[in-house]
This record gives C-alpha cells, sequence and structure tokens, in this order.
DNA sequence: AGCCAGGATAGAC
DNA sequence: GTCTATCATGGC
C-alpha cells in the first residue's frame, strides 16, 4: 500500500511516540500486533502480509485531518513553526501492550537506549517474521515475558523497571483488560493504568495517546516542561504544566504536544537553548539523534 | 568524568 | 494531599 504524500514518515515514527521500527537497508523494518511491515522510503511504499491493509491504516491513522486543530491555534507563534516543520506527524494508533512496555521501560530512559531495549526485548522473546527483504521479531505477550522470568528482564537492561514490567505483564496475564481502555473514557482509563507498576500519569498519557486514541491526553516530560516553562511561563507539578497545556491547545492537546516535542528536539526553538544555556554547549544538543 | 534521560515509588511531612 | 531521595543503565 502506498503512504500519502502529507504523512511525515519520519517524524511519525521516530518522534519518540514507538519504538518497534528500526532503520534497514533502503527502508524501515517493523511490526506490530504480530504483523510485519516493510516500508520503502523511497517510493513510500508499505509492503504489509496479506489482508492487514486496514489494520495498517488504522495504526498509521491514515484518514485524520489535523486541519482543524492549528487552524484554531494558528495565533500561537510556536505551535505555527512547529506545525509548519512537523504538520505531517501522525499520532500512531499502536496495539496497547507493546506501547504499556514501551512506556515502562521509557522512564527515566533516553530514546535511544529505550529503542535499544525494546529491540533487544522482542529478539529475545519474540517470534521472527518476514518484512521484505528484513527480518523482524513480534513483540512478546505478557505470558512470553512471565516465562522469561524477571532476570532475563535485567539482562536486557531494563536496570529497576525489570520488576515493574514483570508485575504489570502478570496482571495482565491474570486478566488486567487493557482492551477496555479505549472505551471507558480517559479519567477511569488513567484510574486503571496508574494501578498497574510502574505506570504512574505520564507513562499513562503516553498510553492512552499513542494507543487508545485519547487525543486529550497530555504527557509532561522533561522536553514538554521545558516547551512549557520557557515558551509558555507554566512550570510547577505536572498536573499544574497539563493543566496549562490543555487550557492553550484544546480538547486535542495530546496532538499539540507531540508536534512540539519534536519539533524542540529537533532544533525548531532556539528559545529554549538560550533560556538553558547547557543544552547548547555541545554544537547538537539542541538536535539529538534520532 | 559527570550529567542526563518521554519517571515511578516509598516515605516524610 | 505535596515534596524528596533513590533507583540501574548507558548515551553523550
Amino acid at each position: 500500500m502506498l503512504l500519502p504524500e502529507e504523512l511525515d514518515i519520519e517524524a511519525t515514527l521516530f518522534s519518540g511516540q514507538t519504538f518497534a521500527w528500526r532503520r534497514a537497508a533502503d527502508g524501515l523494518a517493523g511490526c506490530a500486533d504480530g504483523r510485519a511491515a516493510y516500508l520503502d522510503t523511497e517510493s513510500r511504499t508499505l509492503l504489509v502480509e496479506e489482508g492487514t491493509e486496514a489494520f495498517w491504516r488504522r495504526y498509521f491513522n491514515l484518514g485524520c485531518d489535523y486541519g482543524p486543530i492549528f487552524k484554531k491555534l494558528a495565533g500561537d507563534a510556536y505551535v505555527s513553526r512547529a506545525f509548519a516543520a512537523y504538520g505531517g506527524m501522525r499520532i500512531l494508533n499502536q496495539p496497547v501492550w507493546e506501547t504499556l512496555c514501551a512506556f515502562i521501560v521509557s522512564a527515566n530512559n533516553n530514546i535511544k537506549r529505550i529503542g535499544g531495549i525494546i529491540g533487544r526485548l522482542c529478539a529475545m522473546m519474540g517470534e521472527p517474521r518476514r518484512a521484505g527483504p528484513e527480518t523482524v521479531y513480534t513483540f512478546p505477550g505478557p505470558e512470553a515475558i512471565l516465562r522469561e522470568g524477571e532476570a532475563a528482564l535485567y539482562a536486557l537492561g531494563l536496570g529497576y523497571r525489570a520488576p515493574y514490567l514483570y508485575g504489570t505483564a502478570k496482571a495482565v496475564a491474570e486478566g488486567f483488560d487493557l482492551s477496555a481502555l479505549p472505551r471507558t473514557g480517559y479519567e477511569n482509563a488513567v484510574r486503571a493504568l496508574t494501578r498497574l507498576p510502574g505506570v504512574g500519569e505520564k507513562v499513562a498519557d503516553c498510553v492512552l495517546l499513542f494507543s487508545c486514541g485519547y487525543s486529550m491526553a497530555f504527557p509532561v516530560d522533561v522536553w514538554v516542561r521545558r516547551v512549557m516553562r520557557v515558551l509558555y511561563g507554566a512550570e510547577g507539578p505536572s498536573a499544574k504544566v497539563k493543566a496549562k497545556g490543555r487550557a492553550l491547545f484544546g480538547e486535542d492537546a495530546g496532538v499539540v504536544q507531540q508536534i512540539l516535542f519534536h519539533a524542540a528536539r529537533m532544533g525548531v526553538f532556539p528559545e529554549l537553548c538560550r533560556a538553558d544555556p547547557a543544552l547548547c554547549d555541545s554544537p547538537s544538543a539542541c538536535v539529538p539523534n534520532v
């Protein structure tokens, strides 16, 4: 299947909302929910398994239109700049379990290393699948993680997050219903998710935004905090920063958050460096290698 | 070499 | 309820 021209593939797949894709010879290889895919970046062709086109169309959230969101915010200079640079980014619709695991691993961690850990987790506990010229590995289910044990998670480099992921795998294996989250409503979904070990409000917001369709979820991490403090004068506890984000950006604040997050990391806002010179000490500090 | 990272947690208050 | 020290690992 062909990906539409307006979709910014790089910004969508390498902006820290998914860790399921890796760069291959002439494209990108990825896997979700046991289905492998290979993306030829030159032709923008997504090579998928037979009968999974609808799944991938939903995964990439094709057919949505962020135009109205940003039209309403046309008076916001920062949002406008971010949208001009990365308006082709789309919030994905990822499998809930895989997103939950990835963001438990993300806690106090960096994007490069999270990707490495998730890759090793799949290679060790998942199953190989053919993705065009590449081999990818499926994301292990909770049972597979329980089978391998907590020590295996330590060996993969999870550190103190190993018991968190193991505990969450156990809860899900014992009946915690992830499939209900998209329809319980945002507040209920947060309450349910934050009962799992290793899941606080920030991780819950990432799961709800990137895999459950809740565009009001507003994850507050270091970069979003930086953006909100320097560009919008909002600081303090994350609940307060989040409230300010909702007030500024509206009911789809999560979408705006993700584009601001990526724009900030890519150096679209030199204001951030001026306010925090440490970011500018090394030449590439404002433009992290994604 | 030392600071940082898509934070969560238990404990103090 | 809010604030704080602590946590394992490796990227840079």
